[in-house]
DNA sequence: GACTTTGGTCAGAGCCTCTGACTAATTTGG
DNA sequence: CCAAATTAGTCAGAGGCTCTGACCAAAGTC
C-alpha cells in the first residue's frame, strides 16, 4: 500500500505528536511510572508550579470538568497530586503537584530533551528552529488559551 | 495563570492538531454529517481508494485490530464503508468508502484546505511552506509507515 | 438581600480501547 | 506434500475516558 506524499497538515502534526508521546510514555513506564494514563498525564502536564484550578485544568486540556476531576481524582488516589484548598476562594481548591509527579517530570522532561534533540538531528538546527517559530506562531489562531 | 512561553514540542504540535480536527467535525457536523465519532473518523481516512484490510487501518491508526474492527462496525451501519472480499486472499475483506463517505470526504477536505489557507494567511506563505517541509521531513524518523 | 456567575461534585450513559482466546486461510520449511 | 508458523479477522469481557444533566455552595452584582 503506497502512502501518498501529500499528507494534509492535520495528520502531518498529529505524527510526530503521537511519537513523542509514545516515547516519554515508554521511558516513564520504565523508570516506574506505570500507574497512571494518557490522558491523566496529559492533565498533570498543565499543573502549575503553585497548583491550578480544577476548572483551569479543564479547559486547558479541554475537556469537561467532570473528566478533569475523574482524572485528578486517579491522580490523587495514586499519590502525584494533592488538593489543596484555595486562600482565595472557599470554593476552589487548587491541585497540586506532589513529589512523586516531581519525579516524573524529571523522566519526562529528560526524554522530550531526548527525542527535540534527534529531531534537530534529523531537521538541522536551522530547520528545527524553523519548526517551532511555525508552530509557537499557529498558537495564535489555535490556541484559545494563548 | 501565565503560560511560560517554552512550551515543549510535543504540545506545540497538539494544539494546531486539535484545532483542525475541531473545525472539521464542525463543519462536517453542521452538513449533517454527525452520525460518526472521531475515532470512527481517524479509521475512515485511512481508507484508500481501492480499499484496506482491517489489519492494515488499525496499523495505520495505531490501534489494535479488535478497536479498528469495533469503528469499521460503526461505519459500516452507518453506511459510511463497505466491506468486500479480497479476491487475493480469503481470509480478508476489503474496507471500502461507500458513497456517503465521499460526500463527507468532500467536506471535510474543503474545511482543511480553508484552514491550511488561514494559517498560510497567519504564518506567511514562506514559514507555512517550512513548516509542511519540516514536519515532512520529521515522518523518516516518527512515522512507522513512511 | 435577591440574582447571577463560578468552582466543583454526583449520577448515569455511551464510546473507545485493550487483553486473551479462538477460527480459518496462507505461507514456510523440511 | 505435510506440519508448523504466520496472518486476517472475530468474539467476549473488562476497564478507562468523556459527555450531558442535575445539583450544591461560595462569590460577585445591583
Amino acid at each position: 500500500m503506497v502512502v501518498e506524499s501529500e499528507l494534509n497538515t492535520g495528520v502531518l502534526l498529529f505524527l510526530p505528536y503521537r511519537a513523542l508521546e509514545n516515547r516519554v510514555f515508554a521511558a516513564l513506564a520504565e523508570a516506574g511510572f506505570d500507574d497512571f494514563t494518557p490522558a491523566q498525564a496529559r492533565v498533570m502536564q498543565r499543573i502549575g508550579p503553585q497548583g491550578t484550578r480544577l476548572t483551569e485544568l479543564a479547559e486547558q486540556a479541554q475537556v469537561t470538568k467532570q473528566t478533569a476531576g475523574f482524572l485528578v481524582d486517579q491522580l490523587e488516589k495514586a499519590g502525584y497530586v494533592r488538593r489543596v484548598p484555595d486562600p482565595t476562594d472557599k470554593r476552589a481548591r487548587l491541585v497540586c503537584l506532589a513529589e512523586k509527579a516531581r519525579a516524573a517530570k524529571d523522566v519526562a522532561d529528560a526524554v522530550v530533551a531526548e527525542v527535540e534533540k534527534e529531531w534537530e538531528e534529523h531537521l538541522g538546527k536551522r530547520r528545527m528552529k524553523q519548526l517551532r517559530e511555525a508552530l509557537t506562531l499557529l498558537r495564535e489562531v489555535t490556541d484559545p488559551w494563548a
